[in-house]
RNA sequence: CGAGAGGUACCGAAGUGGUCAUAACGGGGCGGUCUUGAAAACCGUUAGGGUGCAAGCCCACGUGGGUUCGAAUCCCACCCUCUCGGCCA
């Protein structure tokens, strides 16, 4: 969400910031919020009023004075303020929509543009495997070693779905605990297991809803959703909490699996593990100081790389420019793996830096130093999608007769064993 | 899911229609006095939101409504915690 009060003192440079991002306008909004300080002014000092006379009343009735014609009177300011209460909820419920609804500001220095092509290359890393026999894709490799099942999947739930069978199911649990145990061990993260279900309040804070309640997985009869990310509820954590200056910054990661509608990708990748209605993901988050949200970016990013660097797979680092950043986004790195199949790179982790903008919605705040109640900012990344890193990793690791080399670095979850076949 | 009890500041806890939420009382934290140092005692402090240049004003007793001139207090709905029972991994 962004800070009305400074969209009221700093309207054009907040509203071309916008712009970048796609044709934002924050005319209404500040209309309304005119219009409502407007009311306030009204309505408060009537209230006022209302307050002084309600503590004579008391008083005067004990000297035995009497009191019907004022009261009648203050029956009357009683019915104005209501009339002025229900106004000025009204507009406040309509300002703090359209707030939700409004994404957050690129940060400066990120490069303009308007969708994908403008996106900017920041390093490749690992190199691109020569295959010298005609290779397969991941859902082919996986269905032949009788690791993977999509029939199956699809029979017991639908399209979207997949299974792991035998080594796969093996493999997918080695990988999720090579890259928790990375960044427990190696990176100084505390691990978490978060509900894969949570509130409408918690999808708000991270800014999922109100705008995209269609692209999630809601349980009707209570009103749960279904987690699209472990970023959901693990940055809800300290909603309405105040942490202390001391306390920053605090490192998380989680793995959890997610689930998406992936409304609106009809007919996108849909063979194989790379979009599914669920998939696993291991993801870090990070509560910073503002001040220092921008050295945790570097440092997050470089944490979900190693994962890919350890697995020594191929892969390149972009910066989103501004038309493509999402939602909440401030700032984003995406990590593309290379996809043999695909014949290109394909997006593996998005690290971002959201600044105050989830803060302000699910009230993240800290006390600094000098005693002042500040927002703090949040940032994360996936390290990373594992349905996306088992797709990366078989095809890469694939043998001309069909079989699969396991990693050096993952072997040890897996009894030593070299090849699945 | 059913029955009961409860949700007030950093914690415990009073307040059950007004003029002590400027939140009693107890404890904790921080600062100070005293002391060789510490303890004890004493003194001070413990800073949520909105609006306004400011003084100030408004809001905040789990959340949202309602009754009333006036609600922490009465009524309704919901959320959460505890106890007992049911069901269950």
């Amino acid at each position: 969400m962004l800070d009305i009060k400074k969209i009221r003192q700093d309207f054009d440079s907040v509203e071309s910031l916008l712009k970048r991002k796609g044709d934002y306008s924050l005319k209404s909004v500040i209309k309304l919020d005119e219009e409502r300080r407007k009311l306030l002014k009204e309505a408060e000092d009537k209230k006022a009023k209302q307050n002084k006379t309600s503590k004579q009343i008391p008083v005067l009735k004990k000297n035995g004075e009497d009191v019907s014609s004022l009261l009648s009177k203050m029956k009357d300011l009683s019915n104005e303020i209501k009339e002025y209460d229900a106004k000025i909820s009204k507009i406040e419920e309509n300002l703090k929509n359209e707030l939700l609804s409004i994404p957050n500001t690129p940060n400066e220095n990120v490069t303009v543009g308007k969708d994908e092509n403008d996106n900017k290359e920041l390093i490749k890393v690992g190199k691109v495997r020569d295959f010298n026999f005609e290779i397969k894709p991941h859902w082919d490799l996986g269905v032949d070693l009788g690791i993977l099942d999509f029939e199956r999947a699809v029979k017991i739930a639908g399209a979207r779905f997949s299974m792991f069978k035998g080594m796969g199911s093996r493999l997918e649990r080695a990988l999720i605990s090579f890259m928790l145990d990375i960044h427990t061990k190696e990176n100084d993260y505390t691990e978490v297991s978060p509900p894969f279900m949570v509130n409408r309040n918690t999808m708000i804070g991270t800014g999922q809803l109100p705008k995209f309640e269609e692209d999630a997985f809601n349980i009707k009869n209570n009103d749960y959703f279904m987690i699209p990310t472990a970023e959901v509820p693990v940055t809800n954590m300290f909603r309405d909490e105040i942490l202390s200056e001391d306390d920053l910054p605090k490192h998380f990661t989680a793995y959890t699996p997610c689930f998406r509608a992936e409304a609106g990708s009809a007919g996108r990748d849909t063979r194989g593990l790379i979009r599914n209605h669920q998939f696993d993901k291991v993801e870090l988050v990070h509560f910073s100081h503002p001040e220092k949200s921008y050295e945790e970016l570097e440092k997050l990013t470089l944490e979900a790389r190693k994962v890919l660097d350890l697995l020594e797979i191929p892969y390149r680092v972009i910066e989103l420019c501004t038309g493509d950043l999402g939602f909440s986004a401030a700032k984003t790195y995406d990590i593309e793996v290379w996809m043999p199949s695909y014949n290109r790179y394909v997006e593996i982790s998005s690290c971002s830096n959201m600044e105050d903008y989830q803060a302000r919605r699910a009230n993240l705040r800290y006390r600094d130093k000098d005693g002042s109640v500040k927002f703090l900012h949040t940032l994360n990344g996936s390290a990373l999608a594992v349905g996306r890193t088992f797709a990366a990793l078989t095809e890469n690791y694939q043998n001309e007769d069909g079989s699969i080399t396991i990693p050096k670095i993952l072997r040890k979850y897996l009894d030593d064993m070299e090849v699945i076949k």
